[in-house]
DNA sequence: CTTAATGCAAAATCTTTGCATGAAC
DNA sequence: GTTCATGCAAAGATTTTGCATTAAG
């Protein structure tokens, strides 16, 4: 399902407009959005590669991702090799970088405990900030 | 996006179904796989009710849910009201639960910090168990 | 009876692939 | 020139919705 392990990197046109939408975009941001918002900005990327070249930067690193509520991956720039996690209202979308170094030490503690090999971890938080009004409870966990 | 706060849940065949059948899965299982296991069982029940009757237990809290790599939902039944986190093989899916005490508390902390409400944490954690062969690297974080 | 729940078929999404063309190096 | 990258069209897959029917309470 995916590639070689070699990874060959062409500078194009295109990688760099994918990579100066996201630059550009607020938050996390969908594959198909970002290929509007290319559209829209006249440096006009196929949506397949907009697909190729997300999966290229989740691969390298330079991106973060998440997921939306419906299962589609949102992404985001990650700034100088930087990993962060962030804290994103269900209501307006805001979202809220939030320190995690607990986490980052946890996640390593497991690692070693447990004899696993290049433990990845994935960390979304969700919640109601204090412009939204609640409408309705969730409990989400995995 | 989402339905009405009001929640009827009346006690149906097709529920109990799904119920049991999450309950005698092995680890995570997707709605298509349980829609087929339900099948084979004899017990048969429409996707469509399935999707359903899982979304009604993951608003509840009666199911953990995670995603598999390329974004589809998995389900998990929750034993009562626990709450755990659990460490994926990516190779052969072996799932591992891990305690994750720090974690839950440093999200009240982040919870009370930031001001948002109702704050719902997912976390994955997926690695390369002892008898998996290493295959190629992965950095996905969220 | 009343109203939620079911399930089929169909739609809407999101994501990946096949394959010929075009661009990097 | 070679080989990777692009992009269209098409295929796959997952999840949601419309609507008539069934069944729980």
């Amino acid at each position: 399902m995916y590639g070689t392990s070699r990874r060959e990197t062409r500078s194009t046109r295109q990688r760099a407009a994918v990579r100066e939408a996201l630059r550009g975009a607020d938050g996390f941001v969908s594959a198909p959005a970002l290929h509007t918002l290319l559209a829209a900005g006249g440096a006009a990327v196929g949506l397949t590669t907009v697909y190729r070249t997300l999966r290229l930067f989740e691969e390298t690193g330079r991106v973060d991702v998440t997921r939306d509520g419906s299962g589609g991956r949102l992404y985001r720039w990650r700034p100088a090799g930087e990993h962060r996690h962030y804290l994103v209202c269900r209501g307006c979308g805001a979202s809220l970088a939030v320190d995690a170094e607990v986490v980052e030490r946890w996640v390593t503690e497991v690692m070693e405990e447990s004899g696993y090999r290049a433990v990845a971890h994935t960390l979304e938080l969700s919640g109601w900030c204090a412009e939204c009004p609640e409408e309705h409870g969730s409990g989400t966990a995995g």
